[in-house]
This record gives structure tokens, sequence and C-alpha cells, in this order.
DNA sequence: GGCATATATTTGCTTAAGCGAATATGAGGC
DNA sequence: GCCTCATATTCGCTTAAGCAAATATATGCC
């Protein structure tokens, strides 16, 4: 229970979670949207890994993160209320957009075809 | 909104507002039945009020702790949640019952009419 | 095999959190 | 005023968290 919370007590990681809340989203997204180091970016998606939050897949050079259903309900209330609070945050707004308007392009500025897009996870997708 | 889940990520500070979630209730009650020092209570009593989530009140000797409610609404969902979720575990149910049966004894075992009983908080009363 | 890209982990450091023990404050009774 | 009780705060310590920089792992391409 309080490791919930402490998985919740940090900036980064409610930006990511906001972001796969709902869709699968590959690491590079974050580094691009989140504009900070590759490493940090890993450390805390390790954490919420190591906290049963979310989970990875490997998709050749890639890793795509999503959400991991919560078993126990007190668990799925609360971080269901985490991330609805995240919807009106302007911040978190601000990398929603810009993950729906991302293009493939994690270093230069276009790379056609390069990074796979973030597709939506089906037990996710609410609204 | 992480600072929020900072004050929330310790099993101390879970318990007591357990026990405070919907009444008022006095720091002795708390060091009785969380059987911890007094210090530490009072420690964590600290760290929530900072954190605006519980406010004090003095009557005599005795401090009274109560929530405060959030004006912030995507807060006040967040700790809705958390404490319904508390509601389910075993030792806050644990020390919920001690609370509804504390008869005013915090250091001996009978001390008639010398601690303030609990008392409920209109706002808060839900159930 | 070697090289490049994407991601993860380690290292060393700094800062914050939690703890018990001791001390301070504030109120009531004498 | 002094003493006691209830609570708060400070002190010194230990442990964990966060960071940037460097390094390691894994995959794909040649």
């Amino acid at each position: 229970m309080a490791g919930l919370f402490a998985a919740l007590a940090d900036p980064t990681r409610l930006r990511l979670l906001n972001l796969i809340g709902g869709r699968e989203v590959c690491v590079c997204y974050f580094v691009e949207i989140l504009r900070q180091g590759q490493p940090k970016i890993s450390r805390h998606l390790a954490y919420l890994r190591r906290a049963g939050l979310v989970t990875a897949r490997r998709e050749g050079k890639w890793m795509h993160y999503r959400m991991v259903p919560q078993a126990d309900e007190a668990a799925a209330s609360i971080l269901a209320a985490a991330l609805a609070a995240l919807k009106n945050d302007r911040q978190m707004e601000a990398d929603r957009a810009k993950l729906d308007r991302a293009c493939c392009a994690p270093q230069k500025l276009v790379m056609p075809e390069g990074a796979p897009r973030p597709a939506p996870v089906a037990s996710l997708v609410e609204s």
C-alpha cells in the first residue's frame, strides 16, 4: 500500500504513467517527450516495473511499456484515481498531446518508418 | 501531486490517516493504538500537517487532529480512494476497532475522565 | 564477426527521509 | 513561582532516493 504511493510520489514517474495510461508506448517517446536523459527515464521505468505497475515487451530494438491491470482492487482504484487526476494537469495534457502527434523521431527530426508508433491497449481504453 | 503521494507513502502516516478519517482524534490515542514512540507519531502528524492533509486543534493539554477538506478536486478523489482502500486492510480495521473502544487510557490502564474522547467530524461522516 | 542503435544497469555522489534519544514548548494545578 | 502532563521539535545517525556520467546488454544490419 505505502509502496504503491511511493511509486507515485515522483513527478517523472507520474509523467510516464500519464503517457502509458491506456496505450502501449515505446521508450523512445518517453525520452523525446519528457526531454530527460535516457538513463533517468529507464531508471524510473524500472522502478515502475518493480512496483508491478507496468510491464515491458520487446519488439526488435524497441521496448514497449504498458500498464499492468491491478489484481488488488484497492490498488486498482487508487491507480485509477491517480490517472484521472493527471488528466486535468497542464503539463500532463501537453505530454499526451505530444504523444498523440508523435511521428517516429526520437533523435533526428525525421526518421521515416523508424520507431514503432504507440498502439492502444484494448483492456485499458476506456473513453 | 507527487507531494500528496509522498505524504501517503509511509505506513505510519497511512495508519494515522486511517484513524483520523471521519473523526477528530486526540494524539494520545495515536500513541496508544499504534504503540509507537510519541516523537515518531508527532513527527508524522507534522508531516501530514505540512502536506495540508490534516489540521490540529488544541483543547487544554490535548491536541485533536482532523482531516482538512481538500479544495483541489484531484487531491480529494485520490485521498478518498486511499481511505477507501484502507478500509479493507486487516491492520487498519484493527486500528479502527481499537479506537472505537478506546476508553481514556493513554498511559495508565484506567484514567477516569482524563483524555477527551474522539469526536465525529460532521463534514466527514459518510456512512 | 564488427558496427550502430535502443535500452538497461552500474558507479559515485548528494540530498532527503526515517529513526530513537534528548530536549523544548505549552497548558493546568498547586 | 514550580511541577507535571501532553505534545512538539531538535540532534545525530543510518538508509534510501535521485541524479549524471559511464558502462553494459541486446538487437539488427553489414
